[in-house]
DNA sequence: GGTGAAAAGTAGTCAGACTAATTTAGGGGG
DNA sequence: CCCCCTAAATTAGTCTGACTACTTTTCACC
């Protein structure tokens, strides 16, 4: 059995980040000229090879461009890649660590939007609200509006970090949620959504009245709730599939 | 003016669009182990260092990892790459909309430390504090022990993609912290590092405890100080410097 | 049959040389 | 003075061979 945790960072790597860093912190700027390879092996005091291939690596992230004879540039616009490793979501767990990381920005997000959101932003949070209220007899619909306040919250922060993070983050747990859902709605459809829509006025009044400690409670109150729920449903309907064996 | 347009394409990009090819073709599958460097090497009829490029680009696209002394494998489950666009850090909202995003996720993890972290992760925690106060004359050291003390909350907070997330911007923030820190030692070093030690020592007690409010509003405060001290410093510094020409 | 140490195998790193392309510099002609 | 052509310098791409660090396998020993 592979012992399989990484400990070490090959050179590359660390050359890579070395480059990123450089990138990132706009001591080059799209279009400039790296130094040459053989400056940056000196420099970094690595072999030409470990550099080369730490180039290969920003190449294939779209950091970095070359031209033969002519030299390394920085490709026009800068993108930093996050990768999800071993990012098994049928493992109840991956999904739960996932849910708390999403869980950490988004009551971030609520007490930020306390304090930042304009009068649009609210008036967008709370036509979310509405439309839930309005659909409640429709799961589709709900769901959508679910995401609809959430993501509000989001723009409300004022931070545009946050909103892509948890775009990303909304992305991989969408198809999870959706099957959470389907498994509430099994116990009680209505009852369920007007819990939810509690806890959703909780937040919106506390973001409301510009109180941030009250809405990061709330939210915290909220997620915590959904996640405890959809563990419940995972190790129940585990305890019905029975065995999932190897990796 | 240069040609600019690539015609004739590397070696590299011919096997690492190969080896793609074997990917999706389901020749290989995940997990499955691919001939050594060295037998690709002679049957493409290229050189190892090619094949070593091509491999490193397929890595960095997720599609491939390799284990040193084992063998090149195709990666075994999804890897979900989340990207930062247009990171220009050197603009200095951007840094700041980063740095919060980081409290929010280092904020929430000391609360879960409070609540899971073990014995030994409880000892190292205390332990990279004592470095600090050991290497308190020291600055590089003291920007490790920084680090060391971070990291270890983040481990001990029990949710693997805590700490990957929070590696992950570290690795953008860094350069920018760095110079933040120089900045602030020409102020006065050693009051700095001991104020910094005295909020440190508060999120550590609230941890030890088992005190998940108090270790998250101490590290929202301590971070909180630091993402003001750094606007200061940015604002100062813009004033000073005014103009950075072309190099 | 289990165990531990030696051997074999493999990726990572380094050094140097050569190839092919671009960029720069210089010289000649208009 | 400018333009164009050629030659030199520069630079990324490729190849070779060696060595290191780590893992897996083998095999003799208990």
């Amino acid at each position: 059995m592979p012992t399989d945790q990484d400990i070490s960072e090959t050179r590359v790597a660390q050359a890579a980040e070395r480059l990123r860093a450089w990138l990132v912190s706009g001591q080059f700027r799209p279009g400039d000229q790296l130094p040459t390879q053989i400056e940056l092996a000196e420099s970094f005091g690595l072999s030409r090879s470990v550099i080369r291939e730490a180039i290969a690596t920003l190449k294939a992230e779209g950091s970095l461009t070359s031209r033969r004879g002519a030299g390394v540039f920085v490709a026009s616009s800068v993108t930093i890649p996050f990768r999800l490793h071993n990012a098994d979501l049928s493992q109840i767990p991956q999904v739960l660590n996932l849910l708390e990381l999403r869980a950490a920005v988004e009551i971030e997000a609520a007490g930020h939007a306390a304090q930042r959101r304009t009068p649009t932003q609210m008036k967008d949070i709370r036509e979310a609200l509405d439309r839930i209220d309005a659909n409640i007899g429709s799961e589709t619909d709900t769901i959508a509006g679910d995401q609809d306040f959430h993501l509000a919250i989001a723009r409300a922060a004022g931070n545009p970090r946050f909103t892509e993070f948890l775009d990303f983050l909304r992305g991989i747990l969408i198809p999870r949620q959706t099957i959470r859902l389907k498994a509430d709605a099994s116990v009680g459809t209505e009852g369920y959504l007007r819990m939810l829509q509690r806890e959703h006025r909780e937040i919106e009044d506390a973001i409301r009245i510009g109180d941030p400690v009250g809405a990061r409670a709330a939210m915290r109150r909220h997620l915590g709730d959904g996640a405890r729920r959809y563990r419940q449903w995972a190790e129940d309907s585990a305890a019905d599939t029975a065995v999932q064996a190897a990796k």
